[in-house]
DNA sequence: ATAAGTCCCGTAGTGTGGTACGGTTTCAAG
DNA sequence: CTTGAAACCGTACCACACTACGGGACTTAT
């Protein structure tokens, strides 16, 4: 296999591979005259750094992971976990957004003929007396 | 007020005002004599910017919901449904990712002493008979 | 033999929302 | 009058996962 065949195989591109060589994620065999050539175990572990994205893991995570011994499964296991608790926390955040959102949007419908809601909620100065929420839920 | 006074009273940083004033996000008043001076509506703006980060608009976004008019609700309807339209299909993919998750960290618990299912979950080349998910999860 | 297609390699750019740095100038207190 | 903030300004840098570009070498098909 050529890189070409490989990228294809595995459904990304050839500049995704080389940039997973270079993150250390995928081997560079060596050059013997010509081509790289790549065997079917460099196209399971492609595979599997992209099963593993899927799994909203990093490439550093990534990396990690597939250095591990086969049986160290506490390493395995508090890797999932701190994953599961961080894509939780997204959920919340959003839930937070989402409903905010849809208050607006069913005020902004069902409203009268006033200014919209949706534009006054971010063009209001805010009520000093109410303790406003000053969490930052960004970087969603 | 200066922009010190403006960024620490919108709890951002001066760097984070410069910055949303190139976004254009911000207007820079005009330099007469020393350093530029602020009013209330630029502070009640900077507010506005960071409640509607909070609901998940990127800036660009942003720049347009404020440069809407007050009474033209169908625009701003449409980019709150987008919003919500966008925050329900991360909220779906996390979803996703979280249960498979879930259900590898348990069989890892629960498991013998065979290799760790996390672990296999994602070293192992996928078997050819069934339909796996291709579907790409990621930007999340 | 020539043209198309790959491969190799390095470097640079994308989007998003900022943060940091370095240098100059101006302002207010001591 | 000097010292230390603060303002000003441009530029560069952070994470993250790629994507694009440019140019030379080499293979494959016609």
């Amino acid at each position: 296999m050529k890189i070409g065949d490989l990228a294809r195989a595995g459904s990304v591109s050839v500049e995704t591979v080389r940039f997973y060589q270079r993150r250390g994620l995928l081997a560079e065999p060596p050059r013997g005259e010509g081509a790289r050539r790549y065997a079917d175990s460099d196209l399971e572990r492609l595979r599997s750094i992209r099963a593993a994205q899927t799994a909203g893991f990093t490439l550093e995570e990534i990396a990690t992971l597939l250095d591990l011994d086969q049986h160290d499964r506490a390493a395995a296991r508090a890797l999932a976990e701190a994953r599961i608790a961080a894509i939780d926390e997204k959920i919340a955040t959003l839930h937070t957004m989402r409903s905010a959102l849809e208050t607006l949007v069913t005020d902004c419908a069902h409203g009268g003929d006033g200014p919209c809601p949706i534009l006054a909620a971010f063009s209001m100065p805010p009520k000093p007396e109410s303790a406003r929420n000053q969490t930052r839920a960004r970087r969603v």
